[in-house]
DNA sequence: TATAGGATTTGCT
DNA sequence: GCAAATCCTATAA
């Protein structure tokens, strides 16, 4: 008892587990609460996760940013199938974690793209090959490095505890995290639809991939 | 089989 | 702030 691993067990025990109903939603509004809940994994190295401070919602319809907007391929099937999977995709050689959204055949997701480090950091720090905490988590292919995520993940059933060591949930509400506003942005390194503002922030997070007042970079 | 380009990150200036 | 590094994926031949 009292072992920091034990204590890290009982907290995610406290956990409420997701519905699949709360993904066969509209992208826009599961990204926007899905800010604050909980993302881990769970390997044979060690538990490393933290709390979301950070999405993007990607639409199957007038979404020309989205990658479902040109149909279904080899590399993006897994956002065309059921709700509450995972996609993950490789981009410049690194990958970035979705989860998708609405329904098999629709063609949305969140972009998962920050946390705020909690579990794990040892680890993390091992995985990222670099110690500043900011640094961990704080994109989309940071986080998947320090959590381990590749494309080994992609369409794994995050609702479906034992076939995959990835991990959802809410927050138990005592640990909930002082939320703060919620401001929306337009998307990251999207090269088309920059009028779409989709990104979803903790405002007051430290964690963010892109700092509220940085200007957005050329795209 | 070859080629171009990307929902990124990093290091250097 | 800018540009290089990085390699998988889609597309065309």
């Amino acid at each position: 008892m009292g072992t920091m691993a034990e204590h890290e067990r009982d907290e995610r025990d406290a956990l409420r587990p997701f519905h699949r109903r709360f993904f066969q939603r509209d992208p826009r509004s599961v990204a926007r609460e899905l800010l604050g809940c909980w993302l881990w994994t769970e390997t044979i190295e060690g538990l490393t996760g933290g709390v979301i401070v950070e999405t993007e919602a990607y639409l199957a319809e007038g979404d020309s940013a989205c990658h479902a907007a040109r149909g279904e391929t080899r590399g993006n099937r897994a956002m065309f199938g059921p709700s509450g999977h995972a996609y993950v995709y490789v981009i410049h050689a690194r990958h970035c974690f979705n989860i998708v959204t609405e329904g098999i055949g629709i063609g949305s997701a969140v972009l998962i793209r920050a946390l705020e480090p909690r579990w794990g950091c040892s680890l993390m720090e091992q995985r990222r090959g670099r110690t500043n905490a900011k640094e961990l988590t704080s994109g989309p292919a940071r986080l998947c490095e320090a959590l381990g995520i590749t494309r080994d993940h992609d369409g794994r059933d995050l609702l479906a505890p034992g076939t995959t060591d990835l991990g959802l949930a809410k927050p138990p509400s005592h640990q909930r995290l002082e939320l703060g506003p919620i401001l929306s942005t337009p998307r990251i390194g999207v090269t088309s639809a920059h009028e779409l503002e989709y990104r979803y922030v903790l405002a007051g997070s430290r964690y963010l991939s892109r700092s509220l007042t940085a200007k957005p970079r050329k795209q």
